[in-house]
DNA sequence: AATCTAAGTCTGAATTTTGAACTCAGATAG
DNA sequence: CTATCTGAGTTCAAAATTCAGACTTAGATT
């Protein structure tokens, strides 16, 4: 978890994959949503193509020359589950619980939620979990 | 969400969490782990306080005298859901699927994992959840 | 030929982080 | 009682990082 901590430990970055998720993708867009300032947000996002967690793709819109899009990889995508625990925890003790946002899903609407679960799918109490070496 | 960034984006603020997380609650055994300036893990542990994620807590071993120690409190031990994600992540994409750790129950040592739910429990994919602002 | 735009690079000033040395208060040894 | 030790900080100057703002570049458009 260290090297997680080192790649995820850093403002921008937190808020720079918040804006992947939202579906974000462009340098200028990101840069107008969080005001990072641009030699920042240029090496934020270096890192994480480096790290293989976004990806830099071509583009090209019709009548307009190539673009950069930044677009997350599956490594990328598999961080999902924690900006949702994130969220959800947020929403639970940070905004006092008035939650403005919930998880839910993207086609039913269905409210969705992170939880810690048994090999057999039954939930689990987070304070049981431990962090243990595997043989 | 942006909260949550403010609070964790910080190389420091995510490892001394981690040690929290690991039992470690003394000032000198968390710099000795972490090997951070003292300065530093001074001032992340006193933001972590007034957030309200860590809480001093005086105690007396007998025949010593009064000490801090730093435990995580309600809120802060809501975060484990998402630590157990980043560990879950960082296990599956960084160390290249050689895990080192896993999740398990404390108890039984049976293997735990986080994951995204429905209502009655049944698991969802991840990449159907999306974030929406509720009424 | 001049202008526009996305995506940068460059620059010097402001802020943060760092390591090392110093402080302070209570416990314990001599 | 005086000296010493230790946990938990402060303080300080040097080094690294971040910042805002100006400049650059390569295609597309006027």
């Amino acid at each position: 978890m260290a090297l997680a901590a080192e790649i995820l430990g850093d403002r921008w970055t937190l808020l720079i994959l918040r804006e992947a998720f939202y579906g974000v993708c462009r340098y200028d867009d990101m840069r107008e949503d969080l005001k990072a300032p641009r030699s920042t947000l240029t090496d934020r996002l270096n890192s994480l193509v480096a790290r293989g967690i976004l990806e830099k793709r071509p583009y090209q819109e019709a009548g307009d020359r190539v673009r950069q899009a930044y677009v997350l990889t599956q490594a990328g995508q598999g961080l999902a589950l924690t900006f949702l625990a994130l969220a959800q925890w947020g929403e639970a003790h940070v905004t006092g619980g008035a939650a403005p946002v919930g998880v839910v899903d993207r086609e039913t609407g269905a409210p969705l939620h992170v939880a810690l679960v048994d090999a057999e799918g039954a939930p689990a109490d987070p304070a049981r979990a431990a962090l243990r070496l595997r043989r």
